[in-house]
DNA sequence: TCATTCTTCCAAAACGTTTCGGAGGCTAAC
DNA sequence: GTTAGCCTCCGAAACGTTTTGGAAGAATGA
């Protein structure tokens, strides 16, 4: 490995002026920058980035923490999406990413493994709401953007998709369509997405004209099984409903369950709406219409957020990406039942 | 940040004792190497990943190369898991990866790439058949692992699944079940993988004493569109066939397209078998029996792979992890059609 | 002619760590 | 009492780069 001292040593200069020669610098006459170039392009230089690292006291590296899902899971592809984006973004501006699936180990922290790598900030995304690694990072100083959680601090913004405009589309193709016995299958009542998924519901229902009724509105934890379960008990006690939004796809998926379970066809005895859009969505029977979320996008804004802030610049607290509607075959106008 | 020479002025000793002290090293007093533990606690010690790396010539970053899929793709949760194994295995090891998604801009290789990042080693995964990235690597001489992909290199590995054990267990499967005409949709004739599974599906039938008809064979570019189209005119052409399987999920997905077009009803009509097990396949109606890839386990031990070569052991040229049979409800006795 | 400014270059320090080669001091063996 | 060996420690060099502070010489202006 050719170093910044061979080039210097064939090329009759100090390595000084082969470090400002490469660099671009103005101060070296443009004849020597050339011969310098051939000499660095001969040699087969590349820069020790490690070096260079050191001396400037930049790692140049980011992490994303995420948490880890195995066995795989429908939501994988999720993740791999806002990994995309932030790699990309990151690549693009000179930075390497580094990921975390796997919480620290032993009494060790987040903020520690960031330091130990040297890490210069950090994007958080699905990670389990039982550990408080966001509050953690976000009061370390450490530039954070976390991704679909709230956290109010001087060093951390967030970013997340419209989720209460996301619902909103949803309701008003469902209302468009005809519906007016609407069901909602929240996730969390203390998650930020959820919060805002509902208010999207409740406000649409208003501005329509049709009335927020509590007893169509059930909570299942994201979790398809349990969506199945509230869906059939949803069903039975108010056969009046011709639609259900769910706030994920894999709700929606338990919600499609039980209605093959009452013997319903769909779309025509129940409308079915999800949330994510996530690869699965255009392979359930029928293929479900559903609240698409830029994902990729999502990534990518977060990286931006983030490496303007370690380069100090200004950066807004939050950023909200546009969510839109894909619409498949699990709705349609309410069938005569 | 505190360094090893704040420690050392604090304990009264070097910083060759306290680098020795910290690192464990047999030549230092116990009480001393306490001491020093103590103060570096205190003073909240984090050491400095980049010197280190510097003066040791290690980077300790390998990097997984992989194509790009957008929009997302529904193989996308096999690159996950893959990188989950990769990953995890890397950071047990004290190495962090890297993930490059982009073939390199310009005019620059994936080698040039490598350099510039420092990387010790790297692994591939779905690279595109159409540009050599991979013999280009393994000229190098920078120890390379290759996921799927068969290279004959002093410094390079591979690692695969079973594939022809896996297609033997789907037929074993199908002719148990008493199948007896069994079509093939396999993937590209050059692809190792596509090779090895047609080996084990012939293999298999002649195993069984049944004919191996070419007929029965076609190829559809591992596209679901593809297979749709093939298995059409397939199953026209040959209304004898009871069962296909097919050489991923995703051409699977195609032949049950086709299957549903001529109002087969599945498994009755015909039983399909696919390759893979994505996350998906579970989601299919019916639900799809398949050929399991550990892509965990291939992450994982293709890293394990690589680290051994990085580290000066002998590793054998290849390494294949057992394939099994996940059976759901797309398969069946043959049905009286 | 002299002073000033501009252009082009360089020596040396610095970043935080590891490691080489040795240096005292002490104990044990002869 | 001398020698050998062990235990514990340290100074200094090294890794490859960037950057600071200047220096030499040429060009410019008065």
């Amino acid at each position: 490995m050719n170093t910044i001292k061979d080039i210097a040593k064939a090329a009759g200069v100090s390595v000084t002026t082969v470090s400002r020669a490469l660099n671009g610098y103005s101060d070296v006459n443009e004849q020597t920058r050339q011969r310098i170039q051939e000499i660095a392009e001969q040699l087969d230089y590349t820069p020790n980035h490690i070096a260079r690292g050191l001396v400037m006291n930049r790692s140049k590296t980011i992490g994303l923490l995420t948490s880890q899902s195995f066995p795989s899971n429908p939501k994988d592809t999720f993740t791999l999406d806002i990994l995309a984006g932030v790699n990309e973004y990151a690549n693009e501006c000179g930075y390497d990413l580094i990921l975390f699936q796997s919480r620290p180990t032993g009494d060790r922290t987040y903020y520690q493994m960031c330091r130990e790598r040297q890490l210069e900030g950090v994007i958080t995304q699905n990670l389990p709401h039982d550990h408080s690694a966001t509050e953690e990072l976000a009061a370390t100083g450490l530039p954070c953007v976390f991704i679909d959680n709230q956290v109010e601090s001087g060093n951390a913004s967030f970013v997340t998709t419209d989720n209460a405009d996301g619902a909103r589309q949803a309701l008003a193709h469902l209302i468009g369509l005809g519906h007016e016995h609407i069901a909602f299958i929240n996730g969390h009542h203390y998650a930020y997405v959820s919060k805002e998924r509902r208010k999207g519901y409740e406000e649409t229902l208003r501005e329509s004209g049709l009335p927020y009724r509590e007893e169509y509105v059930r909570e299942a934890a994201f979790d398809e099984k349990k969506a199945e379960q509230e869906a059939l008990g949803l069903l039975k006690a108010h056969p009046h409903i011709t639609a259900v939004f769910c706030a994920s796809d894999l709700m929606a998926h338990g919600v499609m369950r039980a209605a093959h379970h009452l013997g319903y066809v769909l779309p025509r005895d129940l409308s079915i709406v999800g949330f994510d859009d996530l690869v699965l969505a255009e392979y359930f029977s029928p293929p479900l219409t559903t609240v698409h979320q830029d994902r990729y996008t999502l990534g990518r804004k977060a990286c931006e957020l983030l490496i303007e802030k370690i380069e100090g610049r200004d950066t807004p607290a939050s950023l909200i990406i546009p969510a839109s509607l894909t619409v498949r075959e699990s709705t349609g106008i309410p069938g005569g039942r």
